[in-house]
DNA sequence: TGTTAGCACTCACACTACTTGAGTGCTAAA
DNA sequence: TTTAGCACTCAAGTAGTGTGAGTGCTAACA
């Protein structure tokens, strides 16, 4: 069987038809509502071809069809076609960066909230800095004896910060001390090089703190690596609960438990996380069972081909992938601008 | 009409089995379950009685009936006994804290956490420490020209930070500078001696940089009020799922709406905030009359008697108020003893 | 005087049968 | 190849019916 035009305006009708009302589409309703020129029984046998090829199906025998996922994969891959978003929704992009500016933290999750308002599904924001961000300074402070916190900034804003056990002996001023030579030599320098390179030369500069310096390279190490990489943001959650196939409790129950695993969505975002431009993945195609209903549309952030997180939109496999693919383009593009901004020059 | 045992005993009976089944309870079954050694028809008599004193009503004719938040007023205040937790999970909460007790931050969120793992309903946790924490240290960190991070450590562990603008001719030096000296001048001390007695002594100290001076007490100020006295951690949201007055999408989605909302659960908590011991509101009792439908359970907690915050549960009006409370009471002394181990001796 | 058995009554809920209508597939004619 | 016509299917709504849990009332009983 092959696909011609008629039978790709047919699929069409039937896939926007059905992500508007959410109900199965007949042969009559696409006559009347997308002027193919035909009568319904014409557009019938297109319905029965295009199920044979496995892009649509029937709920029951005497309902209309709804696009499969294959049918979803066709639409995405061969039929639609990018949107524009409107003036007002390029300034709310605009606005809500320019005043989030200032520090990563806020600009992750600024970018959540935005995804997820203007596309009023889930959305998904992961950083993965892979320790190409610069360390900013590092300050040892002591909070009892034995007890001192590690704070670390980065370059672009972050603030990691932790409560570590030291040797009694540690005094306040060896904190300081500390503290003094690695913002010297750390100064600039990236978490990659950090390990590196620099460790000999800073252990033999202060070989008699050892034992605390120990902790402190684990707490940079960790800060620039493991809390920034891997970090989930997850925005209007709750926009999942205005969409009719979740108007059941229990599909959001497990919804939500799967979204309550970090784990889960790291896996899901990564797989597709070297890939760069917009991936989408539909119901089936994503690895987890329990996602079935769901589709997710991933797009890539970055300096240059480096890629530094992904920004992910989760909604039924009935979403509104144009709108959702135009917006996630846009967000990414400038995400990775403000992020650029965040981490070199912040000339404002 | 006056309150007899009998008739305590079946307001009794009536309110257990409506919170353990969330069925409108007859005459029947309560003969038949609570041995009350009288027939159906008597009970019947009684809860005629019951039903005019406004204690219970019926939901429709041929149904049993339901307590009205009068007859839980009634039960919680007169007839509800004090439960005991567990070995298990008394241990539950020591470990809980154990492992959470280097930072105020951890703590906070860890006693949300145990609530509502506890409780199996949603938590909510509100700090004000009303500026008694005492300032531990101050840093600011130059990000780029005209820009700089304040980081602001408590005693308690709490770390803030904020992004400021600062005019160009100031240098790194200055900004070390600028730490020192506030770091000298403000050590130990509590945020309301700051505001009232140093501020005029670093003034004159600092006359140079009296601009960027003012934007680091602000930050101060803030951090140890603002952010710190009104953050309020919820926590196990989606238990509310679980209860079958919430398998209504609709209910779901304004109670959500409703605890997205921070100010009107501080208004809700605060109500009480100086009352001490536990409180609970049920349905109409709270303000808000979208929230008819649940019961919240209060507890302040603090040093000797003077209050630090709050922490509350949750639930639907069927709650179960015995559990709850007992758990609430549990979890203030603990989290009162836990925060006096963190900001006086962190004695371990 | 309080308690209880008996009975008529109410009403949500489950079950059934029936109707409706949207939609299909097939066939034959244009 | 397209389309009109028609028989067929099936979910969903509607109406009618029983069932049972529960009540209130009354009269008899301890």
């Amino acid at each position: 069987m092959k696909m011609d035009g008629r039978k790709q305006q047919v699929l069409m009708a039937i896939i926007q038809d059905f992500i508007a009302t959410a109900e199965p589409v007949g042969s009559r309703t696409i006559a009347r509502k997308y002027k193919l020129g035909v009568s319904p029984a014409t557009i019938r046998n297109e319905m029965a071809d295009l199920e044979e090829m496995g892009l649509i199906e029937q709920p029951h025998t005497s309902a209309g069809r709804i696009p499969s996922d294959l049918g979803y994969r066709y639409y995405v891959d061969n039929l639609m076609q990018r949107g524009e978003l409107t003036k007002d929704e390029e300034d709310i992009i605009k606005n809500g960066y320019e005043s989030k500016l200032k520090d990563v933290g806020h600009v992750i999750q600024g970018t959540g909230d935005m995804l997820s308002q203007l596309t009023n599904y889930a959305a998904v924001v992961m950083t993965a800095q892979r320790g190409r961000t610069a360390f900013k300074h590092i300050q040892l402070i002591q909070m009892s004896e034995g007890q001192a916190m590690v704070v670390v900034v980065t370059e672009t804003g972050a603030v990691h910060h932790r409560i570590i056990d030291i040797p009694e002996s540690i005094t306040a001023g060896d904190l300081e001390t500390i503290s003094g030579v690695l913002n010297r030599k750390l100064q600039g320098r990236a978490m990659e090089d950090i390990r590196l390179t620099l460790m000999k030369e800073i252990y033999f500069e202060l070989a008699k703190q050892k034992q605390i310096l120990n902790k402190a390279m684990d707490l940079i190490n960790e800060g620039l690596t493991l809390e920034a990489e891997d970090k989930i943001y997850l925005g209007g959650v709750f926009n999942i609960l205005n969409q009719p196939e979740f108007h059941n409790v229990e599909k959001v129950k497990t919804l939500l438990s799967l979204l309550e695993q970090e784990k889960l969505l790291h896996k899901l975002m990564s797989e597709v996380f070297d890939a760069g431009g917009i991936t989408v993945r539909i119901g089936g195609e994503l690895s987890n069972e329990k996602m079935q209903e769901c589709s997710l549309v991933i797009g890539t952030y970055g300096l240059g081909d480096e890629p530094m997180g992904s920004i992910g939109v989760l909604g039924p496999t009935r979403m509104d992938y144009t709108r959702v693919v135009t917006v996630v383009e846009h967000m990414t593009r400038n995400l990775s601008l403000v992020m650029h901004r965040l981490i070199t020059g912040r000339n404002r």
